[in-house]
DNA sequence: ATTTAAATGTGAAAAGATTCACAAAACACA
DNA sequence: TGTGTTTTGTGAATCTTTTCACATTTAAAT
């Protein structure tokens, strides 16, 4: 039997992330310096927020003179690992996992697919920009780039046999497009994203807004929500 | 000034979308009853979870024999609304756009995309499969297909334009994946997909994890995880 | 140099989510 | 019919996250 754990993401990395993209925004614009309040009313949070989640990645800034945007990107940098670049791999090339060897964002943030890999023999091909390898080579390949995080990209019922191999191979984070909850060992990092689920809530929210007309239900609804 | 609302989708539900897709799969093998704690190990929670929140969403089972699985399906299939289908469109044929428009688990999900918009008139073709309209065209659509909720797939720069635009034209849910976030009046609910943070956070759990080698620094790591 | 005003940083309080624990229900079997 | 066992459903307790509130710092103005 096999052990079982399941990670999430807390939602203050997730605002920190928030906090970056808005900062990389602002420094585009021209702007030197923010304040709680910038970073708060740019994501939709509240400025206590924002300096409880700079508290607890150990970010400070300057009492009355706020933050320096450079500075504080830095200390992202720093925290997220972001000076070096990390080499990615992708299993399943069809539809999903296609579009994401595309995806350049991944290559503007230093996150580089240096390698796919499919079992259509027809879709392998070593000499393309980003190389479509056999399973077999799945070891040899995240061995030789030290690849520590993989993108799950295949069928449903072949998901968690990938993710078994993977972690067989080394791999010790996953992202995963397959609508299954993968099983793996404690020190595997899983994020799921299943995107039928995503939609779902969405349509599961419209509908609810629709039914509680005006005010009435509407405790129903923000009981769903934050602001 | 544009009012601005930040919607999260709750952890129940979300679980709640773990559970009835672990049920659906139970149900294809065979199995026609389960327990909270059936549904726990399948999903990795607690039983306890598994009651409360069908106790949130006001779903019952009968104590001693647990729940029969097409019963609480079909349950969850009303909460959800899922008993007709949903049209959605979507906006930016691009790289995820295209590959969104060909995920075929939305259709098995009664989701379907009956129209979708790019602003490439080499792109727009509006007699294939899945038509590819031009912008303009917007309001006559959502209006004829009475679609309420609306994929947005364009690159960051024209997101919020995009957005301001479908709201215009009576749109009340969107499921974004530009890498901004998107402002919206009160009643529009927004799901932000950025895949770069999605990534991003793999990448530096995996980092967090491998800097504290052994127990040494654990608590760091778990202060981000559940288990 | 002193005062004023503005923003941070962080304990304490409040709100929210999860786990505990147990009474109530219902099935099984004598 | 009654007894024992199993599982639900839910208040109470605990743990986590967010918000509040204010002392502290520092930039700017006088």
């Amino acid at each position: 039997m096999k052990r079982f754990t399941k990670h999430t993401i807390k939602n203050s990395l997730k605002r920190i992330f928030m906090y970056r993209s808005c900062l990389m925004r602002l420094k585009m614009i021209g702007v030197e310096k923010v304040y709680s309040y910038t970073l708060a009313d740019e994501t939709g949070v509240t400025a206590d927020q924002v300096r409880k989640d700079f508290s607890e990645y150990g970010i400070t800034g300057n009492k009355k003179g706020g933050y320096e945007v450079n500075d504080l990107i830095e200390k992202l940098e720093k925290i997220f690992h972001r000076n070096k670049d990390h080499n990615i791999v992708l299993i399943g090339m069809g539809n999903i996992g296609t579009s994401l060897s595309r995806y350049n964002n991944f290559i503007h943030r230093n996150m580089n697919i240096v390698a796919t890999f499919d079992i259509d023999p027809f879709k392998q091909k070593t000499r393309s920009e980003i190389p479509v390898y056999a399973m077999s080579r799945l070891k040899e390949i995240i061995d030789r780039f030290r690849v520590k995080v993989a993108i799950i990209a295949v069928p449903e019922i072949s998901a968690q046999e990938v993710a078994d191999e993977l972690i067989q191979a080394g791999i010790k984070g996953i992202i995963n497009f397959a609508p299954v909850l993968l099983k793996t060992p404690g020190d595997v990092i899983v994020n799921n994203i299943n995107l039928c689920d995503e939609l779902e809530s969405v349509i599961y929210y419209v509908h609810s807004q629709m039914k509680s007309t005006g005010a009435k239900n509407l405790e129903l609804l923000y009981r769903g929500m934050k602001y």
